[in-house]
RNA sequence: GCCGAGGUAGCUCAGUUGGUUAGAGCACCAGAUUGUGGUUCUGGGGGUCAUGGGUUCGAAUCUCAUCCUCGGUACCA
């Protein structure tokens, strides 16, 4: 005997959460096609090394993630693809270290560069001129947290869709255009989400006009713009300084401790921007900033050459807006980025009211494909989070109603099971869904329980007296369920929603109903 | 990781200043209904009070440790 229970942070999803998420993939994905993109499917498990720098070895970097040792001995190769070879010329095998993938996007990066790898070492692609792809890709990622935020698991699934091979900024903001449309179609209403726009080339401009070049301090200062809608402004700028202790926890943050005078311009750089404006106003602002270093002249053009695009075909404020102080965490990020926030509250099981926060992030990725292809690749996309949404829409009661169930044949007398299963092929045939009971409790009150949970629009009852007459009981479940309340005479109520068929008629009658 | 709050039936929780046999609602099972869903009514099963030690005549209750959960905070490629 075990004990059966589950990993923390993993779920079981019965047939209900399969239908709102069904839902809510078929409907991205019907949009994602009709922009164009195909359905690719990548494994779940990939070489450490191609998804990143996340070796288990490496202690810093191996958090968050799932690795582990491959079982499996195999050649070590160098990183041109060179089997390694001991002294006495023989291979060197090892067992590789592999990774659970943590997002979509770094094994499309694998893929694509996988596939251009031969072409690559022999020339015969150019930089610029790499073959366009586009596809979409949804299913689990996985994440090691030690503490799971609510709504949050270790294993979740992602929508993703991405272009790769095109640095056209047009394709950035198709994405926003996907994203807004996706949510639509997955049934969010307009006002309810928001798809915030930014550039990282802005505020890395910024910081080099402040002289702050070097990557860690650029990531650090990033990291802690990106929590403004958490810990305020005034939280920003002590964190960016001297640090702060946390009111609620009492918990002493670090600060960077950067000077007070680069805090005070980086402040007055993010509240120009703290009002909630448009975009046309935020360009103006960003175009009279008296930075005029290349990173962030590109950061503000391509900022304005989307809003062009998005105003063009009407996707107004109430759809995309820019936010010059949203970041995201994805350190691969190099221009624009997108982010989309849920607009709005909802209670928990206590009754707090709770924020969404983000339900899909994305953003241009110029530099991934190059770390294992050597190549620059340009490419951008955005990604779904499917979980989080279904949590939010099942949270604010959005979800679709419940499927129906099968029409039911009740099983009576094991004697006629024969029966039973020649009357389900024959509806089958018909393409309608059909079950008989095979429950081991068999009185008749059990199996329209059980038919009731399952939300079965009729139910056939053929006992030895119907058999023998050459007659079946059909009853209308469902317009039993809609009746129940109005009617209390049980027999009245009985003969509105059964009635006695001829055996020979039973299938037309089904298709009739149902 | 840090701070705080918790752990009692399958689920949600109540349980007085320590005092007989630890309760409720939901769910489950059965009957009222001699083969007929919902509602209603009646009855029933189900708990090593997270685990281990301590105090006490006596512990769900006080105490210590451990484990786990939740909230906040930090981290999040």
């Amino acid at each position: 005997m075990s004990y059966p229970r589950k990993i923390k942070g993993f779920r079981d999803i019965d047939a209900n959460m399969n239908q709102l998420r069904w839902k809510i993939i078929n409907s991205a994905a019907k949009v994602y096609k009709k922009y164009g993109f195909e359905h690719y499917d990548t494994p779940v498990l990939e070489y450490s090394e191609n998804l990143g720098k996340y070796l288990p070895d490496s202690e810093e970097l191996a958090e968050g993630v799932y690795s582990f040792n491959n079982p499996e001995l195999e050649p070590k190769f160098d990183n041109k693809g060179a089997e390694i070879r001991d002294e006495r010329n023989n291979v060197v095998m090892e067992n590789h270290y592999l990774t659970m993938r943590y997002d979509l996007t770094a094994p499309l990066a694998r893929l694509y560069a996988e596939s251009l790898w031969e072409l690559h070492k022999h020339k015969q692609v150019q930089e610029g001129k790499t073959p366009l792809l586009r596809r979409y890709q949804y299913g689990q990622v996985f994440r090691f947290e030690a503490k799971l935020d609510p709504g949050r698991f270790r294993e979740f699934w992602q929508l993703d869709f991405d272009t790769v091979g095109t640095d056209d900024i047009t394709t950035d903001a198709e994405a926003c255009m996907i994203l807004a449309d996706a949510l639509e179609e997955i049934g969010l209403k307009r006002d309810n989400y928001i798809v915030k726009v930014n550039n990282r080339k802005i505020i890395k401009g910024l910081l080099i006009s402040l002289e702050i070049t070097e990557d860690a301090d650029e990531q650090n200062i990033m990291r802690i713009i990106d929590k403004a809608d958490k810990i305020g402004m005034q939280g920003v700028a002590q964190e960016l300084g001297q640090g702060r202790v946390d009111e609620k926890s009492k918990a002493k943050i670090e600060g960077l401790n950067i000077d007070n005078e680069i805090v005070d311009q980086i402040m007055g750089f993010l509240s120009d921007f703290s009002e909630i404006n448009t975009r046309a106003n935020i360009l103006e602002k960003l175009n009279s900033k008296n930075i005029d270093n290349q990173t962030y002249t590109e950061g503000v053009s391509e900022l304005t050459k989307i809003d062009e695009i998005l105003s063009a075909l009407n996707f107004d404020e109430n759809r995309v807006i820019f936010d010059p102080t949203m970041i995201r965490g994805m350190g691969y990020y190099t221009g624009p980025i997108f982010e989309v926030e849920y607009v709005g509250t909802y209670k928990d099981s206590k009754g707090r009211k709770r924020k969404v926060g983000s339900i899909c992030g994305g953003g241009r990725y110029d530099g991934l494909v190059e770390k294992s292809l050597g190549m620059k690749v340009p490419a951008v996309g955005a990604s779904i989070g499917v979980d989080r949404l279904a949590e939010i829409l099942t949270l604010t009661k959005q979800t679709p109603e419940l499927a129906q169930g099968p029409v039911i044949i009740i099983a009576f007398d094991d004697n006629l099971m024969t029966e039973y299963q020649k009357i389900a092929y024959e509806l089958r045939t018909k393409d309608i869904e059909v079950e008989v009971y095979y429950g081991s409790r068999k009185n008749l009150k059990k199996q329209l329980s059980y038919a009731d949970k399952k939300n079965c629009p009729i139910a056939i009852l053929i006992g030895e007296n119907e058999f023998n007459n050459g007659v079946a009981t059909v009853r209308n479940l469902k317009l039993g369920k809609e009746l129940a309340s109005q009617i209390t005479d049980k027999k009245e109520w009985r003969e509105r929603v059964q009635s006695e068929v001829k055996r020979e008629n039973l299938t037309e009658e089904i298709l009739k109903m149902i």
